[in-house]
DNA sequence: TTGAAAGCGCTAACAA
DNA sequence: TTGTTAGCGCTTTCAA
């Protein structure tokens, strides 16, 4: 087979030269720019499509926009997140802009490199998600890059932040579980190891959402949290940690679906049974939650909406880097299933 | 707040001039070019290291590398994407290269849009995970930038593919299933709609995998299979026509987990239990098969395996973009839990 | 409304 | 071994 073609690309001047403008008028054209006549606009547009024109992002980025917005996911097996990435595609939908992910940040410096490799591409702005710098950083980093961050309870001046309510969730979790008669709840947390944002991370939110829900009811006494991880091995060593206790608790409310589900393999292993015996409950509402085998009761974030909120922030952030920062925070829902019912009478 | 300093990047020409060299010997510093002494190498270093210099790959891209790799993954919500990723970050480990990930491929029109923009952010080279674009025009994309396709049983002089023995996999059910005292065996497939690359993509391969090795035991009339999808609604349905077949099938071997979820569901809606009256078994052991709840019996694809073939190949390929291309073919393995078992006596 | 020309930050010929 | 310099493809003043 003959060597194709030597593959230059097709450059704005080839474009220029074809629809006999100039290279100024491409480039406007392309970027809807003031003062194109609709005559030479139809030139323009009528040379890209004969040369199949394409821009260079690598050469945009030198002086102006690439069209690349980056999102940093922490954990791109975490079932939540494609729902968030749905959302900020959505409310992408007709711009000219293209979602690059950035994964796997284990930890607050794999995070830092994974943030400045992004700013090294010139993107024009970045979602965080459950980011572990410290708040300095994040703020320092705004400063170079719109950015907006998800599923961290800051404020800030200079970035957008959207979050789910997760003091409310977890009181949704406590309010149903009070009513359906249990009184010792008992809580699985994630316990952060990154000392420099404790408070503002999501997991602690749900952890104090439960003491402040239980303070409520009056149930101060029946306040028991397993500090673990939100995994499914940290939910089974909580549970058992649970079940040593001299009074059993009736209710687990784990901070995350996939930490209930080690849940339920150490109530089971306890020869006790859910609902019967005990109930549980998560966080996240997440695929396998609704298998009919765990069917699971759990709090639904909405994550659709999270993206799409994140998205447009960023783009009004892009079009005026100035603008008053704003603070999204979103209800979550709770959908009861299988796994909580009144608690086993004595 | 006092504004910030204007933010100015540092460019080579601030590290050349700290450093008291040229441009150009900082430029072959930042790549181990040839021709560059220790002490200057020393000089530039510390400069790179005072300045806080960090190149930029828009002008990168402009003359040469990037230094970005793109994957492209069909479903970011697929639980089994996350291991072939860990595969590719490993391999690339200690290199200077970073990976971005590509999403939201919902067929062949949104999948061509979604490479042509990584082809336009100047990336080095892409990892495509079971794309569904005609034979032709990958090689086209082959053509233009360095690419290795993963998960589809191609052939081609111009990329590489990694791809798991289907074959193989569909076997080791099959195999399993019969030993067991298995023969009437169905299976549900992912039927394809895009009509151009069928019988390359996996989903082919492994009912054309079951049917072999029904074959191969002389079970060649009780082949039957249902057409629907990969989900677990596809698996439901699929379930659901099986189970009114005249004769029964007492097994049924699903060709991905969460198909199998569905066949689950409609297993039990019909009054039957798992693996008593009838046995399940999915593939891609995905996380939630592990789960003690479900317990599936899957076919374990060597995901990271995978992952990490395919770097390799992708660097080999940038390195050297005229060698021959590689066909790598790893080898799935079963994992056998709680969802298959001998058929009931009769 | 249109176009000429000067860079953006870097790499790669080529000279020294 | 080191440095000079001409671009890479685009955007953006600034004139015409």
């Amino acid at each position: 087979m003959a060597r194709p073609t030597p593959q230059r690309r097709v450059t704005i001047i080839d474009v220029a030269r074809h629809a006999e403008v100039s290279t100024t008028a491409v480039s406007k054209v392309l970027r809807n720019a003031y003062g194109t006549s609709p005559a030479m606009r139809e030139k323009v547009h009528r040379a890209i499509a004969d040369l199949g024109y394409r821009p260079s992002a690598a050469a945009r980025g030198l002086r102006g926009q690439t069209y690349t917005l980056g999102v940093m996911v922490p954990d791109i097996a975490n079932p939540f997140f494609p729902e968030i990435l749905n959302g900020v595609t959505a409310s992408l939908g007709n711009t000219d802009y293209q979602v690059l992910l950035a994964p796997g940040c284990a930890g607050e410096h794999a995070e830092a490199r994974t943030i400045e490799s992004m700013i090294d591409r010139s993107m024009d702005g970045i979602i965080l998600i459950a980011p572990v710098s410290p708040r300095a950083h994040l703020e320092h980093i705004a400063g170079i890059i719109p950015t907006v961050i998800v599923g961290r309870h800051a404020r800030s001046t200079i970035f957008d932040t959207v979050a789910d309510d997760d003091i409310a969730g977890a009181a949704l979790v406590v309010d149903h579980l009070v009513g359906l008669g249990h009184r010792r709840i008992a809580h699985i947390e994630h316990l952060e190891t990154e000392p420099s944002c404790i408070e503002e991370m999501p997991n602690m939110i749900r952890a104090e959402g439960y003491r402040l829900a239980m303070r409520g009811h009056g149930l101060d006494a029946e306040i028991d949290i397993a500090s673990k991880t939100y995994t499914r091995e940290g939910g089974y060593t909580g549970a058992r940690e649970l079940l040593n206790r001299k009074r059993l608790p009736t209710a687990i409310f784990a901070g995350a679906d996939i930490a209930a589900m080690g849940v339920l393999d150490a109530v089971a292993e306890a020869g006790l049974s859910v609902p019967g015996d005990i109930s549980v409950a998560g966080y996240d509402n997440t695929t396998f939650a609704a298998f009919s085998q765990v069917s699971l009761t759990s709090v639904d974030q909405a994550g659709w909406q999270i993206g799409a909120d994140a998205a447009r922030l960023l783009l009004e952030r892009i079009a005026d880097r100035t603008r008053r920062s704003a603070q999204v925070k979103l209800s979550p829902t709770l959908v009861v299933r299988n796994t909580t019912a009144p608690p086993p009478a004595r």
